[in-house]
DNA sequence: TGCACTCAAAAGTCAAAGATAGTCAAAGTC
DNA sequence: GACTTTGACTATCTTTGACTTTTGAGTGCA
């Protein structure tokens, strides 16, 4: 009574450590004794973009489903294009866009979010009373952050 | 005695000691003689975020109602225990070591003490050129960071 | 040889049926 | 009056199967 959560544990497991791996529909479908369209629910509700993974598939004869990994890579790519978009200084609302882009986008944690939110936040600057000198920092902070995030 | 009561004392024993434990709504129900939103009605009332337990349930077939200890959480705890013996300054190895610690004690992540040694980092803070002035700066981060991880 | 056709073997789509859980308010109890 | 019990209605997730689309391989003919 949970067939789907099944299948996507073999699917985790057979992908193990590697990048990607290549299934046969109707196989597996019968490996598991269900519908072959079981396994195109599994792939469309666990194997998701959001949940880092890209898939590839071929029809007919020699047909496959190609499960790949996608590293952070792309948030990578993000991250680079932020860090050359941000200047010497950096205010606080748009900080905290980025922030939010960067969360929805899934390329950092509810978590991580808040750190960085805290670490350049008025509070944890509040110390720092020239308005600019405080952008200035900010700037420095979040970048060097970023940094870290690739 | 009230079904509500006896349905609490059940699920109590059933968690034990354990950190969580997963219910079908349907088979409690039956088990009890009850209707099944008789569930929803216990668990609203007893296992809520002020007397410690999360929960969460998923719908459709395998469906179920996990609930969750959220006792002290020992993180909480320690980050607390830091925060008060951080003092208004902070200089940068007490704070490498206080970071290493708690990623050693698995309550922040890898990314995460990437994070924080980051923003408080020397790199981060070179533009202020007063010593004792960027250790202030360095402990108002810090713990406003770490207020936002309790 | 090489192009066009045909066909069977995949995989995809979508909606209905089934299986759970959630909500809310009326009725009941103390 | 506050707390509890019920149940009708809703929302969400899973399973299933009929029907569709795509693709490669084989076949036949100029």
């Amino acid at each position: 009574m949970k067939i789907s959560d099944t299948i996507e544990r073999f699917i985790r497991e057979m992908l193990g450590e590697d990048e990607s791996i290549e299934l046969k529909r109707n196989e597996l479908a019968s490996h598991f004794n269900c519908v072959p369209s079981q396994i195109n629910y599994v792939i469309s509700t666990r194997f998701t973009t959001e949940r880092g993974y890209s898939v590839e598939s071929r029809r007919g004869g020699g047909g496959y489903i190609k499960i790949t990994r996608i590293g952070r890579n792309s948030g990578n790519a993000i991250i680079m294009h932020i860090l050359n978009s941000v200047g010497d200084s950096l205010d606080i609302l748009t900080m905290e866009a980025i922030v939010k882009n960067l969360y929805g986008g899934e390329i950092i944690s509810e978590r991580e979010a808040k750190i960085i939110l805290a670490c350049c936040g008025s509070s944890a600057l509040r110390e720092i009373n020239d308005g600019e000198f405080k952008n200035r920092i900010r700037s420095t902070i979040f970048k060097n952050v970023l940094i870290n995030l690739i």
